[in-house]
RNA sequence: GCGGGGGUCACCUAGCCUGGUCAAUGGUGCCAGCUUCAGAAGCUGGUUCCUUAGUGGAUACGUGGGUUCAAAUCCCACCCCCCGCACCA
């Protein structure tokens, strides 16, 4: 075991025995309730997880730090499909399976113990990975509240009696909604679950009833319903496998599949009979938009398996109608084949429906020709001149006279032209995917309208109003995140909340229903502050009664009568009570920025579902990006994942921590850098060696760098404090970690060494800067922290406050004139080549002087007079500077010329150390040398001779 | 298509809300020097171009305009990149 390792399990001992992350309710201490979106049990933390749930422990930390009495518990997740999978998977000796387990560090012992105990084995197993990891990395978790979804009896009581309240408020409803469907699963497939079409979703055509002559329903699917008004023919495939059916009491001709669309989209579909398309061929349609009866014609661009397999044909505005006519004309084969005769095909001219600037009457020819588009087979360019020609009628387009809608643009009319359609039984609605999807089972997939599906009711206007109430009441980190919050509110249609598998809770009331996975993770917060107390009393499922739980959470009811009718024990239920009443809610929440469209929105709503008293409801969140590792996507494909495990024992969990979560912030995705590590390694061992040293320092006085470096770690601390609180840890690591340690290394080297320094000084600026680490490098600090004397755990110990007391502006001007000089000197002598004996400093008269650390808070005018008038020796200068200064509209300190000399004088042996040269420093009204009476300068001079 | 976030001097990043101390923060890389048996680490300095004894100037914050005494920062237009879009954790 390494060194690191040892000393970082001390530390996890110590902390474990002295209980300090242990919280209990308590009345005298404000509390602060931390939390982190629960793991899925089927992996172990990878450093994605890690960047998450370091930035929640550095938080916790911080905030106990403050004096709050901080829970931050941790809880896993178990509901849903995967973990299943991985167990039927595992069963059937899928090798992929096997070995990606393999990877994660299972032994066959272990996966042997995957299939044969199933769900409950491989949930202990990976939670107790999880458990192990988070601990080595320093997590300051209550240990006593975790828990697991889907397999703990409480929990899914406490689920049971979430939807029951829910439903009782009329959240939860039954309806129907079109899924993506596999018919060979029989279940919708899910992006994840599909071979082809990932991001296809539903959309909705209108099927337009072109009736032929003997009644018979020809339906015509279509995206673009305002064209009927310029259809000409219908178009088929000839070749294609179609159906002779009865579809709700009439008779139909449709694409073979798209009658077993129908049937899943809540048609009544009876096939009478299969036929090929060119059967209709040559068969007159009557269009139910315009009443014009038009002709069959053949096509072999129709996708007799995409939507009803039949189309309309609009030539004027659509690029392969066009050339399907064009085609047909061309080959005279192809038209006797099918019996048409030339006078039919002559008849057919485009009819013009929609006006486009810039374009012709008939924009779809235009097209056509301009890009020199020679038959229907050209299927690359007619896909690009639909796209462009559908583009520019949809934006600018205007359906002209011989429409029903004159005058109105496109695209403000769509949907209202298709439901006018379908409202008069012209057309009705037909579901299709967006493109092509087939699922992992090779069998394509088409929209399945399902019914009798359980659905959370977010489109509710009263609910969404709020929920946006909610979330203007929240903090939210970063502030940017609170558009999408409020725009995914305003976006939320219902969801569905209920699927027919995996593991998780029963619909109380519907129990062929199991309640899924995003809407089982809502307001499982509320359950840590029980589930101590669950554990410890041992309460089973059966005494959480809804009355019991509504007594604990809602404060309905009285805890007599529940635990009378429940058997739960009264002190029991009034100790959930107790904990409820005194953590909840939750004070922030971290997750990674891909949950705000979904869980931490829903989370939101439940929220103010459950709890009518906003008081209840979550008070921030904190949202972080992505990590990336060394500039590349994080993939288990390509092999590029980093476990947090593996990091921690080849780094040690403070540079690891430190490493990832001073990598970025916000919602900005985090680099992992290898080669960023040393830099964390080094600083540590840096302030570790020095605090080491405190004892050689022996100065009593405050000097100048003294007062300066005590000054400058005020504003430390204060940047630092603010940064943490925005969960801005990238900048609290700056200024509190690499900044401070700077100030710190100047502040030595400027005292001469270790031994010039002032032994307290020197103490309080370490002491502070180990205390401001020990939130992102707790076991560093904590060795350090004792290494200086410490009895109390730093963990413990009170994050620091900036004194204002101690801001010292005139010494940090001070310093830095110092450091201006003597970097001046060295430049001096890089450039001049010259190895000087000497160098003398010239401090200039009067009227000259520096504008050292000046700032104007007034806009312009103030700062460029001063500017001009220090440049034109204007005396009045200074006295025009002090004159704003009093008025507190400069910030800054001028260095007056006494103290610029008393300074330097002081500062001789380590300017001179620089170029290892004797310094003078001279006043110009009394400096012997003529060269610098006569200088003209600004800063002090400097010769070097 | 809808919604969100971005484009800064090798790379990653700060600054932008509240315009002037911005040739612009910090880290990494690279170069030089010190230290070292060597390597690693550490330390010091440099890292747009020209010029200079610590200076001055030019060009620069996606592109093009605009507002202003003054723009990385404000306004307009454009180009490009990333992410989410539901029954899935």
């Amino acid at each position: 075991m390494s060194e690191t390792s040892k000393i970082e399990q001390k530390w996890q001992k110590r902390w474990e025995e002295a209980g300090i992350f242990e919280s209990d309710p308590d009345a005298k201490r404000q509390k602060f309730f931390v939390n982190v979106a629960y793991p899925y049990m089927n992996g172990a933390p990878h450093l994605g997880h890690a960047y998450t749930f370091i930035r929640a422990d550095v938080y916790a930390r911080f905030k106990r730090m403050q004096g709050f009495n901080v829970l931050f518990p941790q809880g896993f997740h178990a509901t849903g499909e995967p973990i299943l999978g991985v167990v039927e998977r595992v069963r059937n000796r899928d090798q992929d399976q096997i070995e990606a387990l393999r990877a994660l560090g299972a032994t066959d012992e272990d996966i042997k113990n995957f299939a044969e105990q199933g769900p409950e084995f491989v949930v202990a197993y990976w939670m107790d990975r999880w458990v192990r990891t988070l601990k080595s990395a320093g997590f300051s978790v209550d240990w006593r509240r975790s828990f697991v979804t889907a397999l703990t009896p409480t929990y899914n009581r406490f689920i049971e009696w979430q939807y029951n309240t829910l439903k009782n408020k009329g959240y939860v409803v039954q309806g129907t909604h079109p899924v993506v469907w596999c018919p060979h699963d029989q279940s919708p497939t899910g992006d994840h679950d599909r071979l082809v079409g990932e991001g296809e979703s539903p959309v909705e055509y209108v099927m337009l009833k072109f009736e032929l002559d003997d009644g018979t329903i020809l339906p015509c699917a279509t995206m673009r319903p305002e064209t009927a008004y310029g259809a000409t023919n219908v178009w088929i495939n000839p070749d294609g496998d179609y159906v002779k059916a009865e579809v709700d009491g009439k008779a139909w001709i449709l694409g073979k599949v798209a009658a077993e669309k129908a049937r899943d989209q809540l048609h009544k579909v009876d096939v009478k009979e299969e036929i090929k398309g060119s059967m209709i061929v040559g068969r007159v349609a009557k269009n139910p938009v315009t009443g014009l009866k038009v002709p069959v014609f053949p096509a072999g661009f129709v996708d007799p398996d995409t939507a009803t397999g039949v189309v309309m044909s609009v030539p004027s505005h659509a690029p392969y109608d066009w050339m399907g006519l064009h085609d047909l004309k061309q080959d005279m084969g192809l038209s006797q084949k099918y019996g048409i005769f030339q006078e039919a095909l002559d008849a057919v001219v485009p009819i013009s429906i929609i006006k486009v600037e810039g374009m012709t009457e008939n924009p779809a020819v235009e097209v056509c020709s301009r890009m020199m588009i020679s038959s229907q087979k050209d299927a690359e360019k007619l896909d690009e001149a639909t796209d462009e020609v559908y583009k520019k009628e949809f934006h600018q387009g205007v359906l002209r006279e011989n429409t029903g809608y004159p005058g109105v643009r496109i695209s403000e009319a769509k949907d209202k032209i298709s439901a006018d359609f379908v409202r008069k039984g012209w057309g009705e609605v037909f579901w299709e995917t967006t493109s092509e999807v087939v699922c992992r089972c090779k069998t394509r997939c088409h929209v399945k309208i399902l019914e009798n599906q359980w659905f959370l009711k977010f489109s509710d206007e009263e609910w969404k109003r709020r929920a946006k109430e909610a979330i203007s009441r929240m903090n939210l980190y970063p502030e940017t995140s609170r558009t999408q919050f409020l725009n995914t509110v305003d976006w939320l249609k219902d969801k569905a909340c209920a699927r027919k598998s995996g593991l998780g809770t029963k619909m109380p009331w519907d129990r062929d229903w199991i309640i899924e996975t995003l809407s089982d993770s809502v307001i499982y917060m509320a359950y840590y502050t029980i589930s101590k107390t669950l554990k410890e009393r041992k309460v089973d499922a059966d005494g959480l009664t809804d009355e019991v739980l509504d007594y604990v959470f809602l404060g309905k009811g009285d805890a007599k009568s529940a635990s009378k009718k429940s058997g739960l024990d009264e002190k029991a239920i009034e100790e959930m009570k107790g904990e409820f009443d005194y953590y909840y809610p939750t004070d922030v929440r971290f997750s990674a920025k891909e949950l705000i469209p979904n869980h931490l929105t829903y989370h939101v709503f439940h929220h103010v579902a459950m709890w009518d008293d906003p008081r209840m409801w979550p008070r921030g969140v904190s949202v972080n990006g992505f990590v990336t590792l060394n500039s590349q996507k994080m993939s288990k494909r390509f092999g590029n994942v980093k476990m947090l495990s593996d990091m921690i024992e080849t780094y040690g969990s403070d540079v690891t921590r430190m490493n990832i979560v001073g990598s970025n912030e916000n919602m900005d995705d985090a680099d992992w850098r290898d080669d960023s590590i040393d830099a964390f390694a080094s600083r540590m061992r840096m302030l570790h060696s020095l605090s080491r040293d405190i004892e050689k320092s022996k100065r009593k006085d405050m000097q100048n760098p003294d007062k300066s470096f005590i000054s400058m770690l005020q504003s430390r601390i204060k940047s630092t404090t603010e940064a943490c609180e925005l969960t801005r840890f990238r900048s609290a690591i700056q200024s509190g970690f690499f900044e401070s340690t700077n100030d710190l290394k100047w502040y030595i080297d400027r005292c001469g060494g270790i031994e010039n320094c002032n032994r307290d000084v020197l103490e309080e600026g370490i002491s502070t800067i180990v205390v401001m680490m020990c939130p992102f490098a707790p076991h560093t600090a904590e060795e350090i922290w004792e290494g200086m004397g410490n009895k109390k755990l730093a963990a413990s110990s009170m994050w620091p406050e900036a004194n204002e007391g101690k801001a010292d502006s005139e010494s940090e001007s001070g310093e830095d004139m110092i450091r201006q000089v003597a970097d001046d000197v060295r430049q001096i002598e890089k450039i001049s080549g010259i190895k000087p004996k000497k160098a003398v400093i010239i401090v200039a008269p009067q009227w000259k002087f520096d504008v050292y650390g000046l700032v104007s808070k007034n806009k312009s005018a103030d700062f460029k007079t001063i500017l001009s008038m220090v440049k034109e020796k204007n005396e009045a200068a200074v006295k025009y500077i002090q004159a704003l200064q009093k008025r507190g509209e400069l910030s800054g300190n001028l260095v007056s010329r006494q103290s610029q000399l008393d300074l330097l004088e002081e500062a001789k042996a380590f300017i001179g150390k620089q170029i290892g040269a004797e310094v003078e420093i001279q006043d110009a009204e009394t400096s012997k040398l003529e060269k610098a009476r006569n200088a003209d300068v600004r800063k002090p001079a400097i010769f070097v001779l």
